[in-house]
DNA sequence: AAGACGACCAACCGCCGAAAT
DNA sequence: TATTTCGGCGGTTGGTCGTCT
């Protein structure tokens, strides 16, 4: 397997670079018609001459409905933060609890926000991280606990349910049927961005990014502290 | 005014795993 | 069961734009 040959890139005649304004009509009216997925088949049926990767990568990122375009706003970045805390670069696992943004998106912005102030954190200093991030969780869930108002025009922002990587939204609900509500959610987003931004000067400075393992995959040692955040949703 | 620099974003590349044959 | 095909993911690159000097 050459990784090449799923996509035919080896052939002659694909386009690349930017895409027109006509070329994502084409990608646009070929999903319209057969819907997502057989991208591959999608220079053959609209003419586009475009292999198939590009165009998922074009649709998934850009022409997709109900994508969010401009700034993230405090809560997504508090999420994005907190996940990535958990995940590591995860990003597609960690887009799934922003609706309407892209992984390319979270990535771009992670390493344009984040990346630049150090390097990740090694084993080493793993326990020494998740102690400090663990007692911020702490404190989130107490003074979430405290909070009573919402509010109700950011409900919508951000509708998040949290899971392990490898389970979906609807297993979660299934297995569990403990679902945080958004409103509950949004208030626990609000004062983990409010938190987060405080704890991130202080490990940016205390230079708790000599070198960070973000090898989260296994048996997810982040499960304790997503319970405590989010309840026990797996 | 213009060059340097950084932030931001779109897109490509290579790899991997799942599905299909 | 082995091979091929496809979809998806993360890393990286390159272009554009705004700001600073």
């Amino acid at each position: 397997m050459d990784g090449m040959m799923g996509w035919r890139v080896a052939e002659e005649g694909w386009r690349k670079g930017p895409w027109t304004p006509a070329e994502d009509k084409l990608l646009m009216d070929y999903v319209a018609l057969h819907g997502e997925g057989r991208w591959s088949s999608v220079a053959g049926c609209s003419g586009l001459r475009r292999n198939g990767k590009s165009c998922r990568l074009r649709w998934v990122n850009y022409l997709r409905p109900g994508l969010k375009k401009g700034q993230l706003s405090p809560q997504e970045e508090g999420i994005i933060i907190e996940l990535h805390a958990l995940w590591g670069n995860k990003w597609s696992t960690i887009a799934r609890y922003l609706p309407g943004r892209t992984d390319n998106e979270i990535k771009n912005y992670w390493r344009t926000h984040f990346k630049k102030k150090g390097k990740p954190l090694q084993n080493a200093d793993n326990k020494k991280y998740e102690a400090q991030f663990s007692y911020h969780q702490d404190r989130n869930i107490q003074e979430t606990m405290n909070t009573t108002t919402s509010s109700e025009s950011e409900v919508h922002d951000v509708g998040m349910i949290i899971e392990p990587p490898q389970a979906g939204p609807h297993e979660t609900t299934a297995l569990t049927g403990q679902v945080a509500t958004c409103g509950q959610q949004q208030q626990n987003s609000c004062v983990m961005a409010q938190d987060v931004a405080k704890w991130w000067d202080n490990v940016s400075e205390d230079s708790l990014w000599s070198g960070f393992g973000w090898n989260l995959d296994h048996d997810h040692p982040n499960q304790a502290v997503m319970e405590q955040s989010f309840g026990p949703c797996f």
